[in-house]
RNA sequence: GUCUCCUUCGUCUAGUGGUUAGGACAACGGGUUUUCAUCCCGUCAACAGGGGUUCGACUCCCCUAGGAGAUGCCA
C-alpha cells in the first residue's frame, strides 16, 4: 500500500515554523516514498477561525514551492478538505459512540467545569465524569428537549492503551491516567481535534501520522478512538519539537517564528528548508547542504532524531548568506527589487535605468549579503544622494582634517586631471598603481588615500569595492561628491 | 501535583561494544584584501551523574538528576 501523509493545519494563526517543519517532513516523506501529500484544514475552531490564516497557508507553501496532492486547490476523491465542510460525518459517529455505549452526553455547563478545573487544580484531575452515568434514556430525553450538551468518550476505568511510534518505540499509557472522558463533539455540534482527526485520517486513509511530540500524550486517546470504531490506527512518528534558546517551545519572545516575517525580514525559502530540515533530522556525518529536490529523493524516517532541537537563528542566517550567493544576479535582483522599493530606494514600479543599476551593482554586494534586507542601505549611495556623514568620518586613523583634505585634493586631480586618461578611462589595475604611486609620494598608506575617497563617494566607512562602486556612481556625481567632501573639510 | 517523552561540544548533529568521539554554525586566532564581506587555514569545545552487564562501554539495563510536553467544548 503506498503512503498517504497529511499536514493538517488549524486556521487560526500564521503559519509558524514548527508547523512547517512538520509540514515539510510529511511532504518530503511522501515524496521519498512516492506516496501522496494530504493538505488537510482543520477549521472545527469557530471561535478562533480567521480567514487570513487560511490565506496565509496558501501563501507559505506557495512561496516555498511546496505542492499537495490533496487538499484545497488540488482536490481529491477523499474530499471535503475542510472539517468545516464534514461536520454531519463526525456528528454521525459521534451519535454513534453513544448508540453503542462508547460514549454519551454530557450536559455539564462551561461554569461547573471552570469550577470543577479551579477546586482539582492542585490535584490536576480533569473532568470527574458527572454525566457518565446519566440513563441513556434520560440523557435522550434531555437532549430532546433542546438541553445543551456535549458528546464524551467513555475512557475505560481499567487496563491500559499502547502504540507503537516509529521512532520512540511502545508508548504505554494506564487509561485511568488518561484524560478523563475528552469531548468529542462540542456544543455547537462542530468536533473537536481528537474525533474529526481520528476519522478524517480514517477516510482519507492515511498511512502515517508525522506530528511533533506534542501529540504524544494524545496517542492512546486516539488509539481507544480507533478502536471503538473498529478502525485500524495509522503508523506514528512523533516529530521532536522545535525550541527557542532557551529552552522553551518556541514562540513570539524568541524572534521571528511565522513564515511572513522570514519572507518580510529576508530570508531566502532554500535556506528555510534547508535549515529547517536539519532541525531533528540528519543524513549523515558532513553533509548539510540538501535543496528542496534533494529531500525529496533522500529522506528517511529512520534519521531522525528524538531529542528536542533548537531553534539557531545564526545557523540559519548563515544558510541564508550561502544561498542568497548561489543566486542567479538574475534571479536575486528579482528578489531584491521589493525589498528597495519598500525602502523607498527605488520607484515602484522601478525604472529601467534602476534595474539596471541594481543589476550591475549585485556582483559587487552579493558576497556581503546575508539577508535579501541588507541590500537598501548597502546600494543606497548608487541610487540615491550620498547620506549624510561628519567631517569625522573622512579623517583616516592620526589625520588632521587640513592633511586629509590634502590628500582628498590630489585623489581629486588624480582621478580627474586636466590632461590625460581619467579615472574611467583607466583599469582597476592601473588606477590602483596610481593610488599606491600617489600614497608613497604622500609619504601614507594606501589606505589612507582611499578612505577618504570611499567616505565621500559611499557615504560611509564600510562599503561594497570602491573602484567598482565609482564606475557605478559615475564620472559627474563622483566628481561632486568629492567636492561636497572637500567642503565638509574645510 | 499527575502522566509521558527526552539527555554527545554554546547550538544543530554523526556515532548502534573496541574511534585521537567526526562534521557544521557560533566564538576566538591567523592568512588573502583599498573598508566590509567572501574565501582559506587553525584553535577552543561534548558523551548529565551513579550503579550494573561485559575482557571492554557514548553505545545495553537500572536508578537519580535535569529539561520539555500534556493535563481545554484550542489544535
Amino acid at each position: 500500500m503506498s503512503v498517504r501523509v497529511r499536514y493538517a493545519p488549524s486556521p487560526t494563526g500564521l503559519q509558524h515554523i514548527g508547523g512547517v517543519r512538520t509540514a515539510l517532513f510529511n511532504y518530503f516523506f511522501a515524496r521519498a516514498m512516492g506516496g501522496a501529500f494530504i493538505l488537510r484544514i482543520e477549521d472545527t475552531d469557530r471561535e478562533r477561525y480567521d480567514p487570513r490564516a487560511l490565506q496565509d497557508i496558501y501563501d507559505t507553501f506557495d512561496w516555498l514551492g511546496i505542492s499537495w496532492d490533496e487538499g484545497p486547490r488540488a482536490g481529491g476523491r477523499f474530499g471535503p478538505y475542510f472539517q468545516s465542510e464534514r461536520t454531519e460525518l463526525y456528528r454521525q459517529y459521534a451519535e454513534e459512540l453513544v448508540e453503542s455505549g462508547q460514549g454519551y452526553y454530557c450536559f455539564c455547563t462551561s461554569e461547573r467545569l471552570e469550577k470543577l478545573r479551579e477546586s482539582q487544580a492542585a490535584k490536576g484531575q480533569g473532568y470527574d465524569r458527572h454525566c457518565r452515568d446519566i440513563p441513556p434514556e434520560e440523557a435522550r430525553a434531555r437532549r430532546a428537549k433542546g438541553e445543551a450538551c456535549v458528546v464524551r468518550l467513555k475512557i475505560p476505568l481499567e487496563g491500559s492503551t499502547s502504540f507503537y511510534d516509529h521512532l520512540i518505540g511502545t508508548i504505554e499509557r494506564a487509561n485511568r491516567d488518561i484524560n478523563p472522558d475528552p469531548v468529542l463533539l462540542k456544543s455547537d455540534g462542530f468536533p473537536t481535534y481528537h474525533l474529526a482527526n481520528v476519522i478524517d485520517d480514517h477516510f482519507m486513509e492515511i498511512t502515517h501520522i508525522l506530528r511533533a511530540q506534542e501529540w504524544i500524550p494524545s496517542g492512546p486517546l486516539h488509539i481507544l478512538l480507533y478502536d471503538a470504531f473498529g478502525w485500524k490506527p495509522p503508523e506514528y512518528c512523533h516529530l521532536p519539537m522545535v525550541m527557542g534558546e532557551d529552552g522553551q517551545k518556541l514562540s513570539k519572545r524568541h524572534g521571528s517564528t511565522s513564515l511572513v516575517e522570514f519572507r518580510s525580514g529576508g530570508y531566502l525559502p532554500e535556506a528555510i528548508i534547508n535549515y529547517v530540515s536539519l532541525l531533528g533530522w540528519s543524513y549523515d556525518d558532513s553533509r548539510q547542504m540538501f535543496s528542496k529536490a534533494d529531500l525529496e529523493k533522500l529522506f528517511t524516517l529512520e534519521k531522525l532524531n528524538k531529542a528536542a532541537a533548537v531553534f539557531d537563528y545564526k545557523k540559519l542566517e548563515w544558510f541564508n548568506g550561502v544561498y542568497i550567493r548561489e543566486r542567479s544576479d538574475g534571479a536575486l535582483q528579482a528578489e531584491l527589487m521589493p525589498f528597495l522599493q519598500r525602502a523607498g530606494i527605488a520607484g515602484t514600479p522601478a525604472s529601467a535605468e534602476e534595474e539596471k543599476l541594481l543589476f550591475d551593482a549585485l556582483p559587487i554586494i552579493k558576497e556581503r549579503l546575508r539577508f535579501l534586507t541588507d541590500a537598501p542601505e548597502m546600494v543606497r549611495f548608487l541610487f540615491k544622494d550620498v547620506p549624510a556623514y561628519t567631517a569625522e568620518e573622512l579623517l583616516p586613523k592620526k589625520m588632521g582634517a587640513e592633511e586629509t583634505a590634502k590628500i582628498l585634493t590630489e585623489v581629486k586631480s588624480l582621478m580627474f586631471p586636466a590632461d590625460g586618461k581619467n579615472f574611467f578611462d583607466k583599469t582597476d589595475e592601473e588606477n590602483e598603481a596610481a593610488f599606491r604611486a600617489l600614497a608613497e609620494r604622500l609619504g601614507t598608506k594606501l589606505g589612507s588615500v582611499l578612505g577618504p575617497l570611499r567616505v565621500a563617494v559611499t557615504g560611509s566607512r564600510v562599503s561594497p569595492p570602491l573602484f567598482e562602486s565609482i564606475r557605478l556612481v559615475g564620472k559627474d556625481k563622483t566628481a561632486a561628491r568629492i567636492e561636497a567632501a572637500l567642503r565638509l573639510l574645510a
